[in-house]
RNA sequence: GCGCCUGUGGCGAAAUUGGUAGACGCGCCAGACUUAGGAUCUGGUGUUUUGCGACGUGUAGGUUCGAGUCCUAUCAGGCGCACCA
């Protein structure tokens, strides 16, 4: 019988469930190695092909791994919150919880068809209360702790507490929201109220009044990872930006350790770069203007100090408290009008319409050094989040501000010998300096004239800390993330208000589980959906959550109404996994020893901003409090690349139900319309199921070239509306998972994106199918013969051992699907039926297409998985040639090749080569300068 | 604008890291077995030339006995950040 892959594939799956062959336990005598793909949201579209791209290539590395006699933890969950079933909630009603659970089933069904290793007695799932009850205990932890900068990590915010009883702020050095001086005696006289509001400035996890990016169409907040060209990232709509009160992470805490943990992983250069950019540290130096006639000062950053004698304006962002104070009463109508005017402009609008606007405060800072007045200006142009909301603007020496002020005629001043700001200014560090007022301003101790940018930057570093102007200041790009949701389909927080201040519910009562609600929409007061639920007040007596009609504001008080966001759930999943059944711990410390952190981490490179930063966060800070014993959560990252769609196209003519075919459609007014590609085959259409396909289509005529419709094609992202979506479980049907598992891998590059394309699939599958016959002959008889392998046999059989164990390792599995193509080819062609050969061949292919290999490895008498077989070992001897070709070449051209024993020394080759007919003809009387020789490859003899 | 990556047959792609291109697969051509094949097997397949050969890794230079690989410039495509001072 021929190979029966619907029927073994069953098999195998059912055998593998049955003797719980994927399940592991930490086992001390072995090595572990811990593989990991980003768990998947459960989206109601179920997999497409693109989706176990990454699961397949972390799946072969698994069972690589466990071949090679390590104790694998390869584990799967779900990120199973998020706004999609929300959504779908608000327009049906239906539970998220309902829809969250049936396109799980439907997730888990189809992963099961494809034969991966996946211990799922080790599941998780984020909306699971036993899993959010330790995302409730990390927000209860974070917010009782705050970052220390010079022990520089997180410690017990009691310890504050503590030093500002004794000592006030004077001597703390923490990461803030704002810098406070607050004495001993001050903080001893606040009240309880007071107090608290004080500590949130420095909590790890804290509410703070921030500006936030508001998705009126969502109802919601978003990070700023989740928008993208001023629109929301899901559903793409507008996006402005809002005061709001909300729960915040102190993600720039932990700035330059998370810049620093980059070097110490072995992450892609690209992601890395990415994360760098994300961080955007930048050095440079805070210095104080006073302003003219008044006590404000106020700080500025800059990273080009040298440039302190080109100022010729300041600029305020407007969202700057400084605004307020510094207008003048002549100019507060038109700054005024200019703050209108900005505030009523989205980000997007801000973003398209990059005009110079602004208006000038009417007031005047003094130029620290030369005792310069300088007009300060307010302008868009300067953001309130970076830095300090202020700066000191040079047109000279940098472009936005030369544009700023050329548009308002402002004086532009050059400090670089020879550079030339006519038409635009000189933003390069480079050059010598020049210009230092040292005669128009006699007290000017400051002479930067023939110094270098780079010297002239360090020397008014220096300048500015002596005689305290400044100082030297490190600022991040890098914002604390927003925590707060306003949605119903989250972790709820573990949080409830006593007058208004923000106390955790007690950790030994987590979790607290979401209440149920009779509408997923915000209330009409404009609460969040949570603002419905009918059970949701804290009981501080009972330590319970209780109706809200019992609130007496005495011991049962109201709880958080915002829910967390999506990253919440998906920051230490990691960690779970490895103990997700305990009840006393996120991960017991046995566990958490044992399995350390991921070796390998196989996702998207989408996440490099969002996901992967929060996570190395999240597990930054647990690192900190002794819940992770690793710093970094994922040792090695692989991104896998996207599988793109290949869209079909029809072409109708415009106002008729006339459609026709490609090649002729330049000679009629059509419109393209995607067509399903399940009803395309080689881009030819079949046309009876395109008629059955939509009513509106039912009655189509068509214009056919060589009487078929041939479509147009595109490549764009695979998705529901571009009817491309290839399902996995058809080409499951048709060709068997193990073709399926081979020819993802075959298709290119693991880390480079793709278009699906089924037409090489055949490929794969005659690989399997030949393969089968080395195996059993027509009657299902095992062909394979015992006895001694010839050399011939074993050299193929080692050479295919050496690529596929040096491929796999890096990740280069479409040369290893090539690798075990050209061993089959080879063994063919030496009509190999010897046992240990073909036994180890299959052992080397298991990783790759697990069923085929189990049912051979049955069929060969072996009562155990082959998952439990151990990978072979690679022999030199076997490779080792009697003789081996050298091309010959002249001056670098190759002209024939001669055979030498492998054994030949190059002395041998030399004298040969210069001895030999041919040669002579080359060389013809010239000298030979000298003779090269690559062992063995090329002997080239240069005359 | 800044940073990163990529560019090789009709197509997906290889190339032991500087060693004399195009492995493997698809497609195509020819042949065999077939009533037939979109099944299977065998052989061929970068361009050009009848042939020896010549030319070929986006383009133009350079280093080298030798360059897809290194250097310089340039073009094209992709990704990330983007009024970050």
């Amino acid at each position: 019988m021929a190979y029966n892959f619907n029927e073994i594939e069953k098999k195998w799956q059912q055998r593998w469930r049955d003797d719980r062959t994927y399940r592991v336990t930490e086992n001390s005598e072995k090595e572990k190695f811990y593989v990991l793909n980003m768990f998947p949201y459960p989206s109601g579209a179920g997999l497409h092909v693109g989706h176990p791209l990454g699961y397949i290539a972390s799946d072969i590395y698994a069972r690589f791994k466990r071949l090679q006699g390590y104790n694998v933890l390869n584990p799967m969950g779900y990120d199973a919150y998020g706004l999609p079933a929300e959504q779908y909630a608000i327009q049906t009603g239906q539970h998220p919880a309902i829809t969250t659970q049936q396109n799980i089933n439907r997730y888990r069904e189809q992963l099961d068809k494809i034969g991966f290793c996946f211990d799922w007695e080790r599941e998780i799932k984020t909306c699971d209360p036993e899993y959010y009850q330790w995302t409730q205990w990390a927000f209860i932890k974070m917010f009782n702790h705050y970052y220390d900068n010079k022990a520089k990590c997180c410690k017990p915010i009691s310890e504050l507490v503590d030093i500002l009883a004794k000592e006030g702020s004077a001597g703390i050095d923490a990461a803030c929201t704002e810098e406070l001086e607050i004495t001993a005696e001050q903080w001893n006289t606040m009240n309880e109220k007071e107090q608290q509001e004080t500590l949130m400035n420095w909590r790890i996890a804290f509410l703070n009044e921030t500006m936030v990016n508001w998705c009126p169409m969502l109802g919601t907040v978003l990070a700023n990872d989740e928008v993208v060209d001023g629109v929301s990232e899901r559903g793409g709509y507008p996006v402005v930006q809002k005061k709001m009160k909300q729960w915040c992470l102190r993600v720039s805490a932990y700035a330059q350790r998370l810049l620093d943990g980059l070097d110490r992983i072995d992450w892609s250069d690209s992601i890395k770069e990415t994360q760098r950019n994300w961080i955007g540290r930048s050095e440079g130096t805070e210095m104080k203007f006073h302003v003219k006639e008044s006590d404000v000062e106020f700080t500025i950053f800059t990273t080009r100090a040298d440039t302190i004698f080109g100022v010729t304006f300041m600029v305020l962002a407007p969202e700057s408290e400084l605004v307020q104070q510094l207008t003048t009463d002549a100019q507060r109508a038109d700054v005024e009008a200019y703050l209108d005017r900005t505030k009523k402009r989205t980000e997007r609008e801000r973003m398209i319409d990059r005009n110079v606007t602004g208006v000038f405060t009417g007031s005047y800072a003094i130029n620290p050094i030369t005792g310069e007045e300088i007009p300060v200006w307010v302008s868009d142009y300067v953001l309130a989040g970076y830095g300090t909301g202020a700066i000191m603007a040079v047109p000279a020496h940098d472009s936005r501000d030369y544009a700023f002020a050329k548009h308002f005629g402002i004086e532009i001043r050059p400090l670089i010998e020879g550079c030339d700001v006519s038409e635009e200014s000189f933003d390069a560090k480079e050059g010598i300096m020049t210009n230092s007022p040292t005669a128009a301003f006699a007290g000017c101790k400051l002479n930067l004239n023939g110094k270098t940018v780079k010297e002239a930057i360090a020397a008014t570093k220096q300048f500015v800390t002596e005689n305290k102007l400044g100082r030297v200041k490190v600022n991040y790009r890098l914002r604390d993330a927003i925590f707060s949701r306003q949605r119903y389909w989250g972790e709820p927080f573990p949080i409830y208000y006593k007058n208004g201040v923000p106390y955790t519910v007690p950790e030994e009562y987590l979790p607290v589980e979401l209440p149920e609600v009779e509408k997923f929409l915000p209330t009409e007061s404009g609460e969040p959906p949570l603002g419905h639920a009918k059970v949701w007040a804290w009981d501080t007596v009972n330590n319970c959550v209780t109706e809200k009609s019992k609130i007496d504001n005495e011991t049962i008080f109201p709880l958080e109404l915002n829910t967390m966001p999506g990253f919440a759930g998906s920051s230490a999943y990691y960690l779970r996994y490895m103990d997700p059944r305990n009840h006393q711990a996120l991960v017991s410390t046995e566990a958490d020893n044992y399995w350390q952190n991921v070796d390998l981490y196989l996702g998207g490179a989408e996440h490099a901003t969002g996901h992967l930063i929060y996570s190395r966060f999240w597990n930054m800070f647990l690192f900190d409090i002794g819940a992770s014993v690793k710093e970094e959560p994922f040792q090695k990252l692989v991104n896998q690349g996207m599988i793109q769609g290949r869209s079909n196209f029809v072409y109708r003519i415009k106002d008729t139900n006339t459609f026709v075919s490609l090649n002729l459609k330049k000679d009629y007014d059509v419109t393209p319309l995607h067509v399903d590609v399940n009803i395309v085959s080689n881009d030819i259409l079949d046309i009876d199921a395109f008629r059955a396909w939509r009513p509106e289509f039912a009655d189509a005529e068509f214009i056919l070239e060589n009487d078929k419709y041939i479509c147009g094609w595109a490549i764009e992202k695979m998705s529901k509306s571009m009817h491309n979506v290839v399902n996995p479980d058809i080409i499951v049907e048709k060709y068997g998972a193990d073709t399926l598992r081979m020819y993802e891998m075959f298709l290119g590059p693991l880390e480079q994106s793709k278009p699906w394309d089924t037409n090489g699939i055949d490929g794969c599958h005659r690989f399997l199918r030949k393969l089968w016959n080395f195996f059993f002959d027509k009657e299902d008889n095992l062909i394979v013969t015992d006895g001694e392998a010839t050399k011939e046999e074993l050299k193929s059989l080692h050479k295919l051992i050496k690529k596929a164990t040096d491929d796999i390792n890096q990740f280069s599995y479409n040369t290893t699907v090539s690798a075990f193509m050209i061993c089959a080819n080879e063994l063919g062609t030496l009509k190999c039926t010897n046992r240990s050969v073909l036994e180890t061949f299959i052992v080397v292919l298991a990783p790759f297409a697990p069923h085929i290999c189990e049912e051979i490895w049955e069929a060969l008498g072996h009562n155990t998985s082959v998952c439990d077989a151990q990978w072979p070992a690679f022999n030199e001897e076997y490779l080792k040639e009697d003789t081996i070709k050298y091309t010959i070449s002249f001056n670098g051209k190759a002209r024939f090749t001669l055979e030498f024993a492998a054994d030949a020394t190059n002395a041998d080759i030399e004298a040969t080569v210069l001895a030999d007919e041919n040669s002579k003809k080359y060389i013809d009387g010239k000298s030979i300068k000298k003779v090269i020789i690559v062992p063995k490859k090329i002997v080239n003899v240069v005359i």
